[in-house]
DNA sequence: CAATGATAGGTAGATTATCTACCGGTAGAG
DNA sequence: CTCTACCGGTAGATAATCTACCTATCATTG
């Protein structure tokens, strides 16, 4: 896992849905093909400070599977925040690729 | 910065020519048009790095300004940590990519 | 000749984010 | 009743970066 790309991927996946931990690091994990291994002891405290920020807000529910789960949703300043994460990992990206060159 | 890049980075840099620490940032600089900069409080312990790992050799020169600088070239075995660091960052930015969707 | 900016190398300490390794618990299947 | 999947968390180590500081020389400009 790329450090710095763990809290966009996170407001990622909840801009399609709201969802518990679990459920978040599973989500990451399937729509990267297994490529991404979303470790549960960095997957709490970014959504800590996700929340923190104000970017996700909390409830806690029954899970589908009958469990006591936190689930996570986006705020408005969420929404807002994957655009900026979205356009620095754009940009980053792009520079690594100036320099590196193709291939 | 992207955590994780500076290493690749540098050996890119290298594997035109040998430089030294100075040299090495503003390459990368120029090369990515502005868009990295690199800080030389991570440029030297990363230098150190390299050195440690085997993948780069150092010797003392004068520069093209007449000044005393430490100059950097590859090793064969930076030449292959290239490839490596390579295919990582391609694969990063290709699993990023699937969760992250286009556009 | 003195001041300044660019060149050059370095470290200490704080910060940040990640990973490792633990802890706790429940639901449901066999 | 045992085992797997599900679910949430923390403490401490690790790693890499950034901030801020130090030193020094060369070359140009006033």
């Amino acid at each position: 896992m790329l450090p710095g790309t763990l809290n966009m991927l996170i407001l990622q996946v909840l801009s399609r849905k709201k969802a518990n931990g679990y459920e978040i690091a599973k989500m990451i994990e399937e729509r990267s093909e297994d490529a991404l291994q979303v470790d549960h002891g960095s997957l709490y405290p970014a959504l800590r400070r996700l929340e923190a920020n104000g970017w996700v807000e909390t409830e806690w529910a029954m899970s589908a599977t009958n469990r006591n789960a936190r689930y996570y949703s986006l705020t408005a300043a969420g929404r807002k925040q994957i655009g900026v994460e979205r356009n620095r990992w754009r940009e980053a990206v792009l520079a690594v690729s100036r320099v590196m060159g193709p291939a």
